[in-house]
DNA sequence: CATAGTTAATCAATCGATTGATTCGCAGTT
DNA sequence: AACTGCGAATCAATCGATTGATTAACTATG
């Protein structure tokens, strides 16, 4: 028996389990065309698995949804977690450092179709919705209002609410509406903000807003 | 004349004919469950005619959701167009009233499922997304970017583009992000940011951020 | 009569879900 | 070694329901 040749031609086909590879194909797929639009059959085509493997592993389609939204989290998550400011650092460092995280975040994984899928259902909450928010929004919407009380004592909470997501709002953009942006302005002009030049901007913005950079005005042509 | 056609096909009554019944009832459902998501079949039931009317008037189901996009921009637009600023006004206070304005028609129109289907369009921009952007998006985008060129003047274009979308994004947050928004937070909290709450808190950042306000951070408990 | 509009009925296609059979690897028994 | 039993995994095939699209017959108005 051959069995070593054999090992080989079935080892060029994709190792990991069906369970993973499922998963994966899902994630892109729904990230293009959304729940309704994508089809268990596609996916499963895609993944090289049949179709009952869907059932048999997670039971229905929405349950595979819920965890190719799960695993889109992981992916945009691999970057590593949010990263632990030491308390003697100033707030205005902070928030600074804050900002430029977030954008890299929102730009930077390798798996874009992660982000994406996570838009989604961030634009149309449903039954994965909890899982975005709790693993991936919460923790980031927190730690901004944290280092917002600091920097802004004696505010009260509804304005530092408006000013997180004034900053999120910011943020949010360009992860959203990059197409429309596109659509509306030459696409080469918006294509040009790189993602480095957007995050200098928010926290310029962001920060003369609340009073601890130079405005925007100044930097003109002299 | 809109306002009274507009009147009509709004109310309850089932007066119109079966064309404009039928792009109303659509207009509902698809901002409720996107184009995927909502049949031809709901919509024809909800609107009280026969499934074939929609192929009589509108050829298929995607010629019916582009006529129900742009009903959804013709609704949006009811509260008259944009105001024109007179050319002595400081650009300052054009600036001031273009996001009072924004904020307005944003959170304003009396049929909420308009804004959420041009929402949707402009999330996953599909076949009908040209006529949002050109009739609906486009011409606010020009105008504010006139505004800032002649507030901010001397400023390369890419710094006047991506102040645009701070302000923008700022505005658009509350109306994409609000139901993520009340997961992350109290419910009770986030709705308690009034629509003028929201607009004056937008217009004192974003004029913070320009430099012709105070900054945040003043106005704290003294 | 002719045209415009409406209707019920049905088309083929695709959807998600499910079935029963089959294959495979591996422990336990003889 | 040989056989057996068992559970995990995969497969082709098909279920009923629903989808968008279409037809032909019908009604009403001018």
């Amino acid at each position: 028996m051959p069995s070593d040749v054999l090992a080989e031609l079935i080892s060029d086909k994709q190792p990991p389990d069906a369970k993973q590879r499922l998963v994966v194909a899902a994630e892109g797929i729904f990230a293009e065309k959304g729940f309704d639009g994508a089809s268990i059959r596609e996916i499963s085509t895609e993944a090289g698995v049949n179709l009952a493997s869907i059932k048999y592993y997670f039971g229905d389609k929405e349950g595979l949804y819920i965890e190719a939204v799960k695993f889109a989290h992981v992916c945009s998550s691999e970057g590593g977690p949010l990263p632990e400011f030491p308390a003697s650092m100033e707030p205005i460092d902070k928030l600074r450092l804050f900002i430029r995280g977030m954008v890299a975040r929102m730009h930077g994984p390798a798996r874009p179709s992660a982000m994406q899928l996570m838009m989604r259902e961030m634009a149309h909450p449903g039954k994965a919705a909890h899982v975005v928010v709790q693993e991936f929004i919460q923790p980031m919407a927190f730690r901004l209002r944290a280092i917002l009380r600091e920097l802004l004592p004696g505010h009260p909470e509804s304005k530092l609410l408006m000013i997180g997501f004034s900053i999120i709002g910011q943020v949010l953009y360009y992860r959203q509406n990059r197409p429309i942006s596109e659509l509306i302005f030459d696409k080469a002009q918006v294509d040009e903000l790189g993602e480095t030049m957007v995050a200098d901007h928010i926290v310029r913005f962001s920060l003369a807003a609340l009073g601890h950079a130079e405005p925007i005005t100044t930097g003109g042509t002299p």
